[in-house]
DNA sequence: CTCCCATGTCTACGACTGTAGACAACTAAG
DNA sequence: CTTAGTTGTCTACAGTCGTAGACATGGGAG
């Protein structure tokens, strides 16, 4: 104990980190239903039960992927701090879902397992404890909690639609023109509402 | 061959319906690959083997649930009729995620079963078949199909988050509340986009 | 009444699932 | 060198999956 672990060849942590990086390239592309231990443990390099070992069981392996995923950067980081945040959110959504790989985003994991009621559950706390705060305080007005969600919801389906459904529109549509109509919507969501019922008449 | 069958306790055309519909809750509650034929034949009181005798194979059963489900009212049937479309399907949007019970649409069903690439891909061509092109004739001005899509692709995100991840602010907010954040993105999609380049500055 | 086909059931198979327990190998400390 | 504990593998189990083939049964047609 003279000192910490210094270099081995079995090294305990790489393993755990090997392991979650797989989990998270099979979640986002089969979900968590979909996607397997083995073919997870395979992805790593080592055996199924080393999974289980490590991370108690496939379920919390996801709640882990789930929160070690949606604390790093997405499309929602840091873009409140610049002066179109509407705008800088579309663009990153578009360039992340215009490439033809899976990306290895929260959302597209949490959409992909979303059938599993359990794995549903797992994906509303960590989405609520990683990015549902951060938007809603950014947001001035009434109704910002309502109004960070439907954000989210807008980034949800965009994504579902244009990548796991590809429906062709989306899929193939020019990338400035997707972010052309994203951005107004997104604008309009972080805008303060009108105050009541008077709906704008054009 | 006098007439028609009549009545009889062995109705082949009743069984096949009622496959169907056991189908259809069973894949809107738990996607493509969470229902097991079993579970399928059992809640329409036959055996597993009649419905791969009735449809070929579950991936077959799939796609007529969808396009029967596709074919039949939603939440964009007839609403451009009126003369605040908006409005009124963001008024059964919201509606129909409104109850705790799961709503057979066909985008429920859709969205929990995208997981399965296959599933996806039937997806895709029911919801091109049976909504993209009413949709996108009913939209004047250019893009229309990527606003058409973009239009789904934020019922469904609504539906995602609210129903299967249940956000907390749209699975609680006050109906009304979501609805008055809804009609006014569904109207930016509706009302042809500006010419070009300048955003709008408020 | 009798035949025959449509309608439905039963058994079973091979593959896959998540996970538990026993065993092996390698590393570091005494 | 010896010992002990971490790290990883192997075998196995009980269960579910979709589906194929053989068998039973009921009802309309001759």
């Amino acid at each position: 104990m003279t000192e910490r672990v210094t270099t081995r060849t079995r090294n305990a942590a790489a393993t755990r980190a090997a392991i979650l990086a797989s989990a998270r390239r099979a979640f986002a592309r089969a979900g968590y239903n979909g996607a397997g231990v083995r073919e997870i443990a395979e992805g790593a390099g080592v055996t199924a039960m080393l999974v289980n070992r490590y991370f108690g069981s496939k379920e919390q392996l996801l709640a882990e992927v789930a929160a070690d995923t949606m604390s790093g950067p997405g499309v929602l980081t840091e873009a409140f701090k610049g002066d179109d945040p509407a705008r800088e959110i579309a663009a990153r959504l578009v360039a992340l879902t215009g490439t033809d790989a899976t990306p290895l985003d929260g959302f597209q994991i949490m959409l992909r397992s979303a059938s599993s009621a359990r794995a549903a559950e797992i994906g509303r706390e960590q989405i609520e404890a990683h990015h549902m705060k951060t938007v809603a305080n950014a947001l001035k007005g009434p109704l910002a909690p309502e109004r960070a969600a439907m954000m989210m919801a807008l980034i949800a389906g965009f994504q579902a639609m244009r990548q796991m459904i590809a429906l062709t529109p989306l899929a193939r549509g020019a990338p400035e023109d997707l972010t052309r109509l994203l951005a107004p919507l997104l604008q309009q969501l972080i805008e303060a509402p009108a105050a009541e019922k008077p709906r704008r008449r054009r």
